[in-house]
DNA sequence: TTAGGTGCAAAACCTTTGCCATCCC
DNA sequence: GGGATGGCAAAGGTTTTGCACCTAA
């Protein structure tokens, strides 16, 4: 794979966030440092470097996809009110894939594991009514 | 909620079937029983359904659900080849939730686990060089 | 009677793609 | 040089929505 400067800065902005940002997000973040970077651009480098194994793609409600930069194995939080996907130390089973794949016949690679509720912060505001500031963010 | 003959029809049509189909393979499904019926009823009483607790949405790639006529909690694989979702005689851990939330402090209400790999026709398929008969349906 | 549902078509939304210029190796 | 990459804009596919007309309760 080639190297180029709005690349390099896609994957930095990925890999320098743990909030696991939409290609939208990306796309304002990589302008600050690369005004004229086209949202074509990013969409394209975020494919090419989830199929080089270099960000993993977490596919969302509503056709939207978030990207992440640490690409071990691990699971995830998403919040129904806010729409935030957040890392959770939960320790990964790694003889699950290979059991079940054993009693059911399926060539199985890989497995995610996604917990849904409503994050700290929105759970706050719900209890002081506040309006959400991050709709689906 | 209200009873139309376009809210039963889609309904039985997902429920009639183990393949979790998408919101186009239920609109032609649907079409049989129904032909005048619109495609935008289809999604409409799919969401409807779907708050309601009728059926289940499963969220996949390139923006595409699929709909899950068994609202109780399973596990899911799907086929990287032809995209299908088949069901995993898997037990579910009913703990899991609890325990995470103990942990992490997250409102935690439910998790998915999704398997991801080959399935057995598209092994077979590639094997002897046939080639795929149901690309991403 | 009337709140809720339907059909239709247009719009919204996220993502991909074609084309040509540009850049990296 | 030549293939890979970028910018731009148009197209693509899925889902939502506005509106006028129906229909179930």
């Amino acid at each position: 794979m080639r190297h180029s400067r709005q690349r390099e800065a896609i994957l930095a902005a990925v890999r320098g966030t743990t909030c696991h940002p939409t290609a939208d997000a990306v796309y304002a973040e990589v302008r600050t440092k690369i005004p004229g970077i086209s949202l074509g651009t990013v969409y394209r480098n975020l494919r090419v470097l989830v199929e080089a194994g270099e960000l993993l793609a977490i596919e969302g409600a509503g056709g939207l996809s978030r990207y992440d930069g640490c690409t071990e194995s691990h699971y995830h939080f998403r919040c129904d009110v806010c729409g935030r996907v957040i890392d959770v130390d939960e320790p990964v089973d790694d003889g699950l894939d290979g059991r079940v794949s054993a009693r059911t016949g399926l060539a199985i690679r890989c497995h995610s594991l996604e917990f849904r509720g409503v994050c700290s912060g929105c759970q706050a505001q719900r209890l002081d009514g506040t309006a959400n500031e991050h709709p689906r963010a």
